[in-house]
DNA sequence: GCCTTACGGGATAGCGCTATCTTTACACCA
DNA sequence: TGGTGTAAAGATAGCGCTATCCCGTAAGGC
């Protein structure tokens, strides 16, 4: 119960000596026995996991990882905790991760690639068994730590070729692609786009361009970029700018829901029918785009799938295990509402 | 740059001898010039600190942890990830504790007292400096494993006048007896109490009661808990189901800003006007509250200054200052919309 | 019967740091 | 001049674990 007590040591800590010293057995043996690795007699298993369970033993993960230069540890960066869509990432890489053993540190590196080479810098010093990035976007210094590292590593969200990497997420482009080609199939022919600048949001961008350039309707005035983080205000202000400017246009793909939720209120507000006089779409399918007036056109990308399957990824990596399938396509599916 | 090469250990890693040779004062001096404990002549300390920024020196946070029994992690226990207020909890936190050198663990107990106390005793294993849990909420299991680790812990979003305890919060009853308050002075009579329950939404329920109560106008009847986790869609359908039991209710103040939004989603879209025939309030002020139809009367909670002060309060704490305000109320305010 | 091989178990030596004790150097006082 | 105090640096010994080497014992081969 307490971690106080029977132990003579220096730091009232309760170690795999005194597990050692109850199951009769000595220090080694029960470092194995607890580990499950090497050859250890099933009994003498057992009356250590025995002994360790009656004195509610916990391995010092600091000892572990100096004696083994291994942590436990696995380092998640994301590019901002702000967003329900990291939340439903992490949810489900922690919960994968945590069962199996390992702890998960998060590190924010609010979209700024300066802030994720610091972080690499300072989290690999941990000596994390395992790693989960966001997306492809960052500098060689960040590249080589991550390379030089030897550290398992699965990039999330999007998708890359390159031999050696390892990614579970979606074709962003694509996405982008599809929902623009949806918006030329409904007869829609000046479509804007509208995007808070992050990486993910580019490559949506991409593929905004390609369907109207294929269609010949790429107008590259028609786009309209804020450094500015995504939020609902945001959105607004920004459906606000390009009415007045582009009064002509018959649909805006958002590069992400809350901005579409933005613009959807504020055309509500200013009277504006959508998608009658304008069409409306987002990206992520969060929740609030179903009750929306209009409902809102959106794309759903699975961020709970992708945390669940990088993270399942990841432990065979850690493990050393052969994963014949590098490069995890989600996929992503066009969500049609009423706004679009 | 690289971490391998000219040391000859076997990790390969780089160590403080390193940077204690190429600085030419013992392993022990550049520990303590580079920690800036204890006495080293100001020469050597410039001398050392050249020297690790030379090799790109990053010291090994396990062997520390190891030595000194501390590390530099935080642990922080939020009940979900899954919320646009723990976002803004959690970016504040680590905003404040990486700045000043320190490992945030973040650990999520889905509101589940066993899943907690789970939790704290795996991550206390780590040894951390400090501890942010969330209220107050626990079993007497998990508030030992608090009180016997001697870490230093502070609480959030909730508040407690016990000695001893640090926390930084807010009087959610007397929030939730406030927008109550309001609601009666704008001459509602049949007010109804909606929420998930989670520990903070009961106190809320407790700050209802007791206005009610006081007005000798509570009827237990008219509250309708759900042990679903709150969203929009909950919110949607137990707006539904309220008024199906009680077509007489004037307002319905909710737990929540998602389930007002559900709620007033589907007043739009049943016809229900809000605020003539039913008055809507919610708990948080989630930025989608400004733009709903009608805008969302709701209390404002300050997140982000909960961690912010939390965090800082934490490092006092961790460098043994004395903490002259134990008990930090940042407030709510009442955000008055036309909702109700 | 001896040697090999395999297996179960233990002894030992660190992992890279820091706490603690000890030593050295030098100023100060009687 | 010798003793003492103190600052500055170093030597030493772990922190709690695991990698590695080593030693018995038993089974199997010739």
């Amino acid at each position: 119960m307490q971690r106080n007590g029977k132990t003579g040591r220096a730091t009232g800590r309760l170690t795999l000596k005194d597990v050692a010293a109850r199951a009769e057995v000595s220090v080694i043996t029960a470092s194995r026995a607890l580990r499950g690795v090497g050859r250890v007699a099933p009994e003498l298993v057992a009356r250590v996991k025995d002994a360790a369970a009656e004195l509610n033993y916990v391995p010092d993960p600091a000892a572990r990882a100096l004696a083994s230069s291994h942590s436990s540890a696995v380092t998640v960066l994301v590019p901002t905790l702000n967003n329900p869509a990291t939340g439903d990432l992490l949810e489900a890489i922690h919960a994968v991760l945590l069962t199996e053993g390992f702890q998960v540190l998060i590190g924010d590196t609010h979209y700024s690639r300066e802030q994720e080479e610091y972080l690499l810098r300072n989290y690999l010093s941990y000596r994390p068994r395992g790693l989960i990035v966001t997306g492809f976007d960052r500098n060689e210094e960040a590249r080589g730590l991550i390379a030089s590292s030897g550290v398992p590593c699965v990039h999330v969200l999007e998708l890359a070729n390159t031999p050696g990497v390892y990614c579970v997420g979606l074709n962003q482009s694509e996405a982008g692609r599809t929902m623009v080609n949806y918006l030329l199939s409904k007869g829609r022919r000046r479509i804007a786009f509208v995007a808070a600048v992050d990486p993910r949001a580019m490559l949506r961008a991409e593929g905004y361009r390609r369907a109207l350039k294929e269609a010949g309707l790429y107008d590259p005035t028609r786009e309209l970029l804020s450094a500015a983080p995504a939020s609902i205000q945001l959105g607004a202000s920004l459906f606000s700018e390009l009415l007045v400017r582009h009064p002509d246009l018959d649909a805006i793909f958002f590069s992400n829901d809350d901005l579409a939720h933005g613009a959807l209120f504020t055309a509500l507000k200013m009277g504006i029918r959508v998608p009658e006089q304008i069409s409306i779409a987002g990206f992520n399918n969060l929740q609030e785009g179903a009750f929306t007036i209009p409902p809102l056109t959106t794309i759903h990308t699975s961020r709970a799938e992708i945390g669940r399957r990088a993270a399942q990824m990841l432990l065979a990596l850690m493990r050393g295990e052969k994963v014949d399938e590098p490069v995890v396509d989600v996929g992503y599916e066009l969500i049609i509402r009423e706004s679009a």
